[in-house]
DNA sequence: GTTAGCACTTAGAGCACGAGAGTGCTAATA
DNA sequence: TATTAGCACTCTCGTGCTCTAAGTGCTAAC
């Protein structure tokens, strides 16, 4: 059967796959002798030859020169992808590996996802990459006021999105007891609930006029939230394994290979990549598929984390455009539906509750 | 005056700066001919020549190959940093951004390290370290229970290093004020003040034994009381501005570049380094004399930020051996005595309380 | 439709060669 | 005696050349 427009025929389906596994195994251009030698293929090396031609010239295949052989263009990436390649089942040692992980019961969900991060690095040997996501519209849902002493208290504010930021206060003001229970209902009143955006003039010195008796914390305590808020909102990147990209030739120019580490060190257009993308699969960006220019000579694999219908993290594999697609697919599947299915420690509602602990530092 | 044994003579001195300074500048070696254009250099290329012949023989210099100019030996660069090199005075535009940045009162040191290493980068056009170290003998001070709902409170743990961490828990029986109360007290009357290898089983029975109606809490609480101590002694190691190192040709071998790069991801190497260093001053590690081997060809300036006696933070820089010293100097230190003296921004008692917010997460 | 064979193209390794840079040494100079 | 000019020598690096290996496209035979 001829190639109607747009399909290929089983024979081209099966050559493309060969050209594809072959290249991203070796690395270098496949030849047409080469995939005569190839066990499901009975065909001889100038019938391939033919085959391949077509195959070039309906944009599958690239020749990077007259005397070499042919290499998958990002079509042809694509094409395979979608169509051509083969599940992988994980290894005995690589499940493993995944499971110990889990086993492991890190509490904290950022030590997590950087754990999860080293893990597939080393499993697939492309760089790996640990989002934590922005959280928008984060709002106050308590606020908490903890005594310490006559001259500090605690300030605990608990927030929609779960997470929970404390801070010391020092006060200018000896505090008592009965203090902090009516500076903990006002903040409560004024703050708890409104977005960021309603925070307005009026209402700070509406919340000043109820506690005159304290109005110099007002002030730097709403400055406080503010940040605090900002901070949830801003999401995070962590990446694992840069190094191992040097072992691929496709990094070899230094100038390309700078131009990548420079946008894993800014994470912004990382960060706006992973929270733009809708999907809930696991997302494949192959080279020039990316807004993102640097990233146009390589791959990118990545998959949310969801908890409960929210997204708690996303874990993301970058290597070259010959990247071992159905390895990488599978990890990061695997990881990826582990830590949405782990129990939480802390007495186990499984699904539900899992607290993250943080750290307020007061460098006195 | 002749060299008498291990001192040099004035003349030998300036032409040893002037070399150390023209190959920090220029990067290739430098030859007798390019010094006698020197503006403080009066001598002849050949007077030169002989100067340098000495100089190697006693090993401040080296020759790549017959035919080049001479580079400086780490020997040099130790004479030049320890005697040699004029102090840099930062322009306004440096200082201009160092105090921008201070003026941006971040709060959280974390961030604060961070960002200083994000400047200190982009100033000094090497890649920066900021380190957040270990902390030995944490203990817990206060124990904070919150009552959120009856089947969920939050633990708050305040630490002797002056960091907060706190954890959602989830009960599986119905918690009362009351119930929190006592396991409040109770917890604090246990764990306060009490190094980690003291928590052993009996005085866990003993706890447990005192709150028959909440067993199935202590077990994991404790549990979480070690994970929490446990993150706080780690120490962490944010880098910057890796991408900087490939404009230098000393990194252009990929092979020892990505030794590099796999030495600055696994961290460990780096905090045992920074945390055995005793010295209060500024550390200027060259070459060679660093103990882990994958620096030997680079230098590493670093220096600690003390806050009331403890050691908050370290930032150093790393870079080739050809590094400018004297400006990477100027600009650490800068930075270290501005973080060091900040005041804290809620009610600002200078120099005593400065609250670091933290974050805690619930995945669901 | 498939295959064998052959002429053609190209990258890359290996080599020679010359230019350029810098030295060490010797002899002349202040 | 310290300094300098001059010169022969050494070494790297870039350029241009040839040769080889690999793989193709095309034609003619099966």
């Amino acid at each position: 059967m001829k190639s109607t427009f747009g399909e290929l025929d089983d024979r081209k389906k099966k050559i493309l796959r060969a050209i594809v596994n072959a290249h991203i195994r070796g690395g270098g251009p496949v030849g047409s002798k080469f995939l005569a030698h190839n066990q499901h293929i009975t065909l001889s090396s100038a019938t391939i030859r033919n085959e391949m031609a077509e195959l070039e010239a309906l944009g599958y295949l690239e020749q990077p020169h007259t005397s070499a052989g042919r290499i998958p263009s990002e079509r042809g990436y694509r094409f395979y992808v979608n169509s051509l390649m083969e599940d992988y089942r994980l290894s005995a040692a690589e499940l493993r590996q995944l499971n110990n992980l889990m086993r492991s019961k890190i509490e904290e969900l950022d030590k997590l996802l950087e754990s999860a991060g080293k893990l597939i690095s080393a499993l697939t040997n492309y760089t790996s990459l640990a989002v934590k996501p922005r959280q928008r519209e984060v709002v106050i849902t308590h606020i908490r006021v903890l005594y310490l002493d006559t001259q500090t208290f605690l300030l605990v504010l608990i927030t929609s999105a779960d997470i929970v930021k404390t801070k010391y206060v020092w006060s200018p003001i000896t505090v008592t007891d009965e203090l902090l229970y009516r500076l903990e209902r006002e903040l409560n009143t004024f703050l708890t609930g409104v977005p960021m955006e309603s925070i307005t003039l009026p209402l700070i010195m509406e919340l000043t006029a109820r506690l005159p008796d304290c109005e110099q914390l007002v002030t730097p305590i709403i400055r406080y939230v503010y940040e605090a808020i900002g901070e949830i909102d801003s999401g995070d990147l962590h990446v694992e394994g840069i190094n191992l990209l040097l072992q691929y030739p496709e990094y070899a120019d230094v100038e390309r290979f700078k131009e990548l580490l420079k946008l894993l060190e800014r994470k912004e257009d990382i960060l706006n990549l992973v929270s733009q993308h809708q999907g809930d699969s696991t997302q494949v960006i192959i080279g020039g598929e990316s807004p993102v220019k640097v990233m146009h000579n390589s791959s990118f694999i990545f998959r949310k984390i969801e908890c409960g219908g929210r997204v708690v993290g996303v874990i993301g594999v970058l290597g070259p455009c010959r990247m071992d697609y159905s390895r990488v697919i599978a990890t990061v599947e695997h990881l990826a539906n582990s830590i949405a299915n782990r129990p939480s420690s802390i007495n186990q509602e499984p699904g539900t509750l899992a607290g993250e602990p943080t750290e307020n530092k007061l460098p006195e």
